[in-house]
DNA sequence: CAGTGGTCTAGACCACCTT
DNA sequence: AGGTGGTCTAGACCACTGA
C-alpha cells in the first residue's frame, strides 16, 4: 500500500494548473468509491512529495475539495473524506438540466416570445435603465408529456443576441445561453407558495386553487451583470426545490 | 491618494490570521460603501507591499472576498467590487434568527418536547442506528402574534444534552445548539409546497386546504455528522425562502 | 508594450492532536 | 514527543488585458 499518489498523473505541460489536475483526479476517486467515505488521504506532505509538486499546490488542490464539502481537515489529525450522504451537490442548475438528469424527458412549449421595452419591475430586477429592450419570453415545460411548469423570462437584449423561439423549444434557456458564451455565477432566489388562478390551472392541468410552487430568480454572470430574470410557478405535486447551503 | 492601505490596519501579534484580518477589514470597507460598487481596488502586489504583507498572503486574503462573491477579478485588469445587489448573503439561517433580524418579535410555542428511539425515516435523514434515541420537538412559530410556521425537529439524543422545552420556547433551536458549541456547516434542504390539513390550517390560523410551503432539512456539522432534521410547514401568505446560489 | 492576476516553488515556524 | 494541518515569506515565470 504505497497510497492513492500511484493513481493520480499530472501532466506538467498541460495547460490545466496542477493543482486543478489533482483536485479532479482526487473529487473522482473520491465519487468512484476508490477513496471511500471516512477513509484518510495521505499527508498532504506525502502526496506532494509523490507528485512530485510543492506543499503549497498541493494545498491548492485539497482546498478545492474542502471548498467542495468532499473532505474535513482537522490539524494533528489528517484528511477524511465526508460522509456520502452529505456530499450533494450545490449547483446553480435549470430545471431543463435537472429534468434530463433525471431522465424525465423534458418537452418545451414556447408561448410567447418577443423584444420589447422592459416594465418597469423587470427594469428593477435586472439592474437596467428603465425602457431598455428586454427579451421576454413565456413557456410551459412538460415533464412525461404532463405539464410541470410555467416559466416567464426576461433578459437584456444584448446577452443573446440572435436568439430564437425554435432554440428555446429545443433547447432549455440555461443550454442556450451557454453556447452564447455565456458562463453564470450567482442567482438570488425567492421560492415562495400560492393558489393556482384560473389562467394558471389551465395550463397546468390543475384544479383551480391548486398549491403551486413559486420562484423568481435573477442570475447575474462572473463579472456580477445580471443576466436572466425568471418568474416561473411549478405544480406542487410534481415538482419540488432539493438546495444546499455550505455555511462560510 | 493613496489607496485604501491607509484605513487598514493589521496586528501583528493577534492570533487571528493575517489574511483574515485583511479580509474582514476589506469586507468592512466594502459593506461600508467605503469601497464603492464598481470601484476598482489596488493591485495585490501594491496591497501586500503597504500593510508589509507577501504577495501570497494578500492573496489569499482577497480570494476570501472573491469565495463570498464581493469583487470579481480579472487578469490583466484588475480587481472590482461587484455591483451591491449581487451581495446577497448565503447562509444558513434559521427561522428564529431570520426574524429577529427583519424585527418580526418572533416567539415560540413548544408543543412537544420528548426523548424516544427514533422512527425509520428519522433514523435514516440523520444516518443514526434503527432505535437510536432522538429529541422530538413540536413547535409553533410566531411573528408579530400571528402564527408563521409548525415545526418538527429531530436530534440525535447526544448532540444536546441537557435541552429543555423551556430553553426551545425562550431560544430558537440554532441559537441553542451554539452555546452547545455545535457548529452547523452544510444542510441539504427540500422545499415544496401542498395544501393544509385540518389539524396544521386550526394551527395556523389558516382555512382548509391553504396552500403551505413545506420545507425538510438535514443539517450537518463541520466533520459531516448529522445534528438535525426537520421538517416544517409555513403559511405561504405569510413567508417565502430567499436562496443565493454560487457556481463553483 | 506595461501592468494585471494566475500559478508555482522551497523553504520556515506555529498550533493542535494523538500517543 | 512526533506528526498533522495552518500560516507566512520572498521570490519566479506565465497568460491575459489594455493602450
Amino acid at each position: 500500500m504505497d497510497g492513492i499518489a500511484s493513481l493520480i498523473t499530472i501532466d506538467r505541460f498541460s495547460p490545466v494548473p496542477l493543482y486543478f489536475q489533482v483536485a479532479t483526479s482526487l473529487e473522482d476517486l473520491i465519487e468512484s468509491g476508490r477513496l471511500p467515505a471516512g477513509s484518510r488521504l495521505d499527508t498532504e506532505v506525502m502526496l506532494a512529495d509523490r507528485l512530485g509538486l510543492s506543499r503549497p499546490t498541493m494545498r491548492q488542490a485539497i482546498a478545492h475539495l474542502v471548498d467542495k464539502g468532499l473532505v474535513v481537515r482537522k490539524r494533528g489529525v489528517g484528511t477524511q473524506v465526508v460522509h456520502s450522504a452529505v456530499r450533494r451537490k450545490v449547483e446553480l442548475t435549470s430545471l431543463n438540466d435537472d429534468l434530463r438528469r433525471a431522465q424525465r424527458s423534458p418537452r418545451t412549449e414556447v408561448l410567447a416570445f418577443s423584444v420589447a421595452p422592459a416594465p418597469e419591475h423587470i427594469a428593477v430586477a435586472l439592474h437596467l435603465e428603465p425602457g431598455a429592450d428586454v427579451i421576454t419570453t413565456q413557456r410551459l415545460r412538460y415533464a412525461e408529456d404532463e405539464p410541470l411548469a410555467l416559466m416567464h423570462n426576461y433578459l437584456p437584449a444584448g446577452v443573446a443576441p440572435g436568439l430564437t423561439a425554435e432554440q428555446l423549444g429545443e433547447q432549455g434557456l440555461y443550454q442556450v445561453l451557454r453556447t452564447h458564451g455565456v458562463q453564470l455565477r450567482i442567482a438570488d432566489q425567492t421560492i415562495g407558495a400560492r393558489r393556482a388562478t384560473a389562467a394558471e390551472a389551465r395550463l397546468l392541468g390543475e384544479s383551480r386553487g391548486a398549491p403551486l410552487l413559486t420562484m423568481q430568480r435573477t442570475a447575474y454572470d462572473h463579472a456580477g451583470r445580471a443576466i436572466e430574470y425568471g418568474s416561473h410557478v411549478y405544480r406542487a405535486d410534481r415538482y419540488s426545490f432539493e438546495v444546499s447551503l455550505v455555511a462560510r
